[in-house]
DNA sequence: CCTGAAAAATTACGTGA
DNA sequence: TCACGTAATTTTTCAGG
């Protein structure tokens, strides 16, 4: 038993969850004990709430980042497919499988794009056989650089600013409306949050 | 007591690194020692392993793979920049330390493509305030779903066919040629790949 | 959520092939 | 050079509060 501590919804990240995430996302084998250090709590206390980020789904799962160029020598391409009326979800599962695509995006409007690495000096017959280019339209793209930014800067993952998206550091600013809590980078942008919410609230 | 060991280069991977990279991309906190019982060494071994291929840079960081979604609200996209002959290196470096940005790619030609999500109901402004809509031309595309996918299925870092490209398992088939080792996954893939290398090798 | 003890893992180091 | 075994250290897990 412990003094009260009001239940903290798993939804709603706090500043502490986010220092953590930023932590892993840096070195994700870094001991908790460290992590704990640098939040101010206790080694099992972060366990927990790792714990807690995972089952909610905020943590998909800890992976290693890998210069793929030295495991599997082809260049990277990005494939653009013109859906030809075909099955998105069956084409995006395939590729998802196949061992030499790293992303896939499917568009808003059901179209799919890919990042991959095909086997050197095969790559047409590597999409013809996944993608059947008699029926649909492809867009292939070389790429000089594939770079994935978990946490570049060390900003990555902290509050984002309901009004410009941008990061939300000790300089911040929050406000309550309606219940809901919001959080700004700046008073400018807190103002301006404002505003258009009691004018749409007014219009309404 | 253990059989001799050909000194190995760290630029050459072998079944046993392919392996250590599948199980740490599946879950990079898994204990060494549970590594260690699945490909067969000690715990310190593996140990020794990884940090080899963190020194060669076949390991860039071990990272948490979050469900950004629940973190930054906005919807993801994919923008595509046409280059107006300003500088690729500075705005790839730009993007990259602006916290929406989640990929940059560059293509061999040149131009950029990333992947963000720009806070919601601003994406314009968001866009111009770090592209400059005026010089650049930018082709913006909603995205519904971004996958990225490191293992999917555990068999994306093991070692590909050099027919298909797709993965070799225990079923796969090797063959020497001219010196050269190669892997495939089956033997039609095999008879295939020989084939063609004869008959270049009969051109020449 | 914290403390503190038990269990487990990682690292360091000496040795063998 | 690479890997192993053992021991010292650190980290994680699991009580109890």
């Amino acid at each position: 038993m412990w003094h009260e501590v009001e239940p903290r919804c798993v939804h709603e990240l706090d500043d502490t969850d986010l220092e953590i995430l930023e932590l892993l996302g840096e070195d994700a084998r870094r001991p908790y004990s460290e992590i704990a250090d640098q939040v101010g709590m206790s080694g099992p206390g972060v366990s927990d709430r790792v714990d807690r980020l995972r089952e909610a789904g905020v943590i998909e799962r800890f992976t290693v980042d890998l210069d793929r160029s030295q495991i599997r020598g082809g260049s990277p391409v990005l494939v653009q497919v013109s859906d030809g009326g075909e099955s998105v979800e069956r084409l995006q599962e395939d590729l998802s499988s196949a061992d030499a695509v790293e992303h896939v995006f499917v568009t808003a409007a059901g179209d799919l794009t890919f990042i991959a690495r095909p086997p050197e000096g095969s790559v047409r017959e590597w999409l013809d056989d996944r993608l059947d280019l008699g029926t649909v339209t492809v867009d292939v793209t070389l790429l000089d650089e594939v770079n994935w930014t978990p946490s570049i800067g060390g900003t990555a993952f902290a509050l984002a600013c309901a009004e410009c998206g941008n990061t939300v550091d000790s300089e911040g600013e929050q406000e309550t409306i309606d219940g809901d809590r919001y959080h700004f980078c700046c008073s400018s942008c807190r103002s301006q949050f404002v505003e258009r919410h009691d004018r749409i609230a007014e219009e309404a």
